[in-house]
DNA sequence: GTACCTGCAAAGGGTTTGCAAATAA
DNA sequence: TTATTTGCAAACCCTTTGCAGGTAC
């Protein structure tokens, strides 16, 4: 964990922007937690752990991170924007009722897509693959 | 088409709402444009066929229909809620650069998402599945 | 007639921006 | 040193809500 933070943090000095606490902070969480937080859990993790950063720090950058392909955004059905670890990428099953997340990856469904997006002369950069319904315990 | 609005007015009646011009209005709009609009394009639209319903009548009746299971919501990059009418869901390739959409449809796909549902006792209600990359003329 | 619907304007919730002070390099 | 970055508060944008008047049935 230690060696993929000085990885991101690379990526961050050779993009030409500085590195700060509150960026260190902020990928620390995403290494530590995982998952596809909101700003405004990042925010509150931040103020647990006593830090002094603004939500603005935490909106400005994320969006850096995003522009430098280290996380990207995704959304839910709860309007707010979430945010990934690029590289652990997972399509997804919601449980509408209870909100549950599982995390899925068919090799099938990856090379599906691929074949679609060359039938259509498309590149993939990114995908977004969500199955929505009701869970085990829920239905 | 005629009969087809009439399907979704009587869906509105057996509901238990009523039906007024404003709903109707919208519905056709649906029907004759098609695609994804944002409730700020089917509003556009409604001021140009000299239309004075409000925005949020435009809101409440989206949301109206999307209770009642005609239409589904769907969000793209924009940070806007879009909507579609629920028997033409199709997935998409989206094209970052110029915005382009490419609907298509997968059976392999659809069919191994019932499979990966059923391994997790998961009841799938809808899905949402989006290419993002550039499209041939874009890259 | 009455419960539901509409339009307007104001409020709400999430995200972005302007600016002066602080900081990385 | 000096261009970036930060924190704060205000601004923004999209969406929802309160209310008085209007409408479907």
């Amino acid at each position: 964990m230690k060696r993929e933070l000085k990885k991101f943090l690379n990526e961050i000095k050779n993009k030409g922007f500085k590195i700060t606490k509150q960026r260190e902070e902020i990928l620390e969480i995403f290494m530590k937690h995982g998952g596809h937080p909101s700003a405004e859990e990042i925010y509150d993790t931040l103020k647990k752990r006593k830090s002094k950063m603004g939500l603005a720090t935490v909106y400005r950058t994320l969006n850096m991170l995003k522009s430098i392909g280290v996380i990207s955004e995704r959304k839910w059905g709860d309007n707010k924007l979430r945010f990934e670890i690029t590289s652990e990428h997972h399509d997804h099953l919601i449980c509408i009722k209870c909100g549950k997340i599982i995390e899925f990856v068919d090799d099938t469904i990856e090379a599906r897509q691929q074949e679609i997006a060359k039938r259509f002369g498309f590149k993939i950069t990114g995908h977004r693959h969500e199955l929505i319904g009701t869970c085990k315990d829920c239905s």
